[in-house]
DNA sequence: GTAGCGTAGTTGAGCGCTTGACTATTCCGC
DNA sequence: GCGGAATAGTCAAGCGCTCAACTACGCTAC
C-alpha cells in the first residue's frame, strides 16, 4: 500500500524502538486518499492550465506573485520563497517569461548584487487571461465538490501541516 | 492570491453567468493552504527517498504496485492505471528500473501485444530497503502532526475528490 | 481471408527541474 | 580599510515527464 512492504492492518501494536512504525489499515486508507487526490488535482489544473493558456502552473504562481506587490516587482530571491522555489528554478522560469516579454530583469538600486523581476504589461494582460480558466478549475475539481465544513476542514489540515513544513 | 486578479474578498455576491466565479476571503486561504501543503510535502517525502535510497517516488510506487500482486507482476497498462501514470511514462521508467535490474518485462502469454512488468528478487530487496525511509517520513510529515479527527477530515476529503476525479 | 479499427506498448524531441559549481557583491570583525 | 564569510543570482549537465508519432497485434465484419 504505496507505504508498506510487510505487516499491514491491525492496530498498530507499538513497535519496537528503531523498528518502523507502518502504517495500520486506516492510516493506509488516509493517506492513498490524499495522495492520489492532490496528485490527480494538481495534474488535472496544470493540464487544464496548461492547454489553455500555454504555462505551467509554476510560471502562473510568479505571476500572481508578482501582480499582488503594489509596484509589480519582488527581488529574485523573495520572489523564490513566496512561490515555494529554489532559487535556479525562479532564475530559469524568470528568463523564459522574459523571452516572452511577460517579466523583465531590473538592477537593484539598494543591493548590487540583487535583482528585481518585474511583471511587464503584457505579463499582467496574460495573467489577466489565465485567472478565469484556472479559478474556474479550482471550483469545479476542488470547491464545487465539498461541503462547507470540508473547506473548513481542509484550511485546518493545510495550514496545520504548514506550521511543521514551513514555519516561516 | 494564487487564483486572483482582479476583485477578492467578500462572501461571493452570486456572480452574473459567464463571469469568473472568483474565490472569496475564506476560499482563498483554504486552498492556499491545501496547495501549498501538499507542494510542500511532496517535495519534502520526494526529497528523502532520493537522498537515502536514489530513487524518485514515482519509481517507488511502480515497486510497490508490483510487490502487492501475488507473483510480483502486473500488465504495464494496467500498472500504468495504478500508479496514475501515462503509458509513455510508465515504459520510460520501467525502462529505467530495468537498467538498474529491479524490473524485467516478460512477454504475456494470452496477449502477444501485451507485456508483463515483474519485480526481481533485487527489486524487492531495494523496496524493502526504502520502505522504512518513506514510512518513516510519512509519520514524521504527517501523521504525528495530526490528531485523530484531523486524519479522518484528511480521509474523508481524499475520498470526496476522488470519487470526482477519478470514477473509477 | 482480409480490411479496418481499436488496443498495447515504445520512442524521440523538447521542456522543466535538480544539483553543484561558479561569479559577483555585501557584510562583519579586527 | 582589508580579508574572509555569507548572500544574490546564474549556468550546465543530467534526469523525469509530456506529447505526438509510430509499430505491432487482436478483434470484428463481410
Amino acid at each position: 500500500m504505496t507505504t508498506q512492504v510487510s505487516p499491514g492492518a491491525g492496530p498498530a501494536p507499538e513497535p519496537p524502538v528503531g523498528e518502523p512504525r507502518w502504517l495500520d489499515a486506516e492510516e493506509q486508507r488516509a493517506w492513498r486518499a490524499w495522495l492520489y487526490s492532490t496528485q490527480l488535482l494538481n495534474d488535472r489544473l496544470d493540464r487544464e492550465l496548461m492547454r489553455a493558456t500555454g504555462i505551467p502552473h509554476t510560471y502562473y504562481e510568479i505571476l500572481v506573485q508578482l501582480s499582488e506587490t503594489p509596484d509589480r516587482q519582488m527581488r529574485m530571491s523573495e520572489l523564490a520563497d513566496r512561490c515555494l522555489s529554489s532559487r535556479s528554478r525562479l532564475s530559469h522560469a524568470v528568463s523564459r517569461l522574459e523571452e516572452r516579454g511577460w517579466v523583465r530583469r531590473q538592477e537593484c538600486a539598494e543591493d548590487g548584487r540583487g535583482l528585481l523581476a518585474v511583471l511587464t504589461d503584457e505579463g499582467f494582460a496574460a495573467l489577466e487571461a489565465a485567472a478565469p480558466i484556472h479559478v474556474e478549475g479550482v471550483r469545479t475539481h476542488l470547491f464545487d465538490q465539498l461541503t462547507l465544513e470540508q473547506v473548513a476542514a481542509m484550511r485546518d489540515l493545510g495550514e496545520t501541516l504548514l506550521r511543521h513544513l514551513d514555519p516561516s
